[in-house]
DNA sequence: ACACTTTTTTAGAATCATTATAAACTACAA
DNA sequence: TTGTAGTTTATAATGATTCTAAAAAAGTGT
């Protein structure tokens, strides 16, 4: 299997679940935006055994850790995740309540000029929100 | 009262209860950063009176939708509103779960060059994870 | 003040995404 | 193979938020 030495390097057993959900997560030239439920969904529809949905949020929450995944801030009810883990921003379709990739050269560079004492920044996310 | 006009413009009737809720959140020079658990408590040392937690929900929520506050998009298990309602910017103090203003002025002009066909632009927000 | 309508408040129940539990199962190495 | 730590699973628990429906308050007209 292509993803068990990923695994395996991460400090994760290679198991069956976790393959398949590699299988989904990353077997695919685009990456996508994903909640917990449709996460589900595509796993029913691309294998025939089912993983508990225990099993599904546990392995998210590992990838997330591992930096395979990323979480989106954003107000919905639903997290939402990202397999584009690189750094960019989205907007964020607010009748359609979907996500679009929005590249970092789509954005002029962000400069934050205030410092916070003794903080460093982690991380930089616009959320542009979109309505008809 | 200083509020009931205002909510009376607004189409909202000036209740008791929403006239003390506009004490705690407007009667003060600094805007702030709440969750609705925060604003019980501070409506509970602030006021003698006790207002249920639904009418808290609903009066955050009315006022949410006329323009007096306004929710922020980050991943927390609870929904933060923010007083400010101005455009602006928040850095998210990761170890803390504090918010901090970033005001439009700490981050350089945002020129979003990519176009989403039929949508319109509503708002650009900036999320600053710190950490330590 | 009174009668009438509409809005609001409220306690409690319901919802639903997420997390915890703890028993069965599995990977893996000694 | 045997032991152990890690993993999966069904199910229960949690907790923020929303819903419900009855009581209370506000607004309107007389
Ligand atoms: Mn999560
Ligand atoms: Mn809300
Ligand atoms: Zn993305
Ligand atoms: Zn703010």
């Amino acid at each position: 299997m292509k993803y068990t030495e990923k695994l395996r390097n991460s400090g994760l057993r290679p198991t069956k679940q976790r393959l398949q959900i590699c299988e989904v997560l990353f077997n695919t030239d685009k990456t996508f935006h994903f909640t917990i439920n449709e996460l589900e969904q595509k796993i029913k529809k691309q294998t025939n055994n089912k993983i508990s949905l225990a099993t599904v949020y546990n392995t998210v929450h590992a990838f997330e850790k591992k930096g395979y995944l990323k979480q989106i801030p954003i107000n919905s009810s639903e997290t939402y995740f990202d397999t584009n883990v690189t750094d960019h921003h989205h907007f964020y379709d607010l009748k359609e309540e979907k996500l679009i990739d929005l590249e970092n050269s789509d954005v002029g560079p962000i400069n934050i000029l205030k410092k916070i004492n003794g903080k460093k920044i982690k991380s930089v996310e616009v959320l542009v929100k979109l309505e008809d």
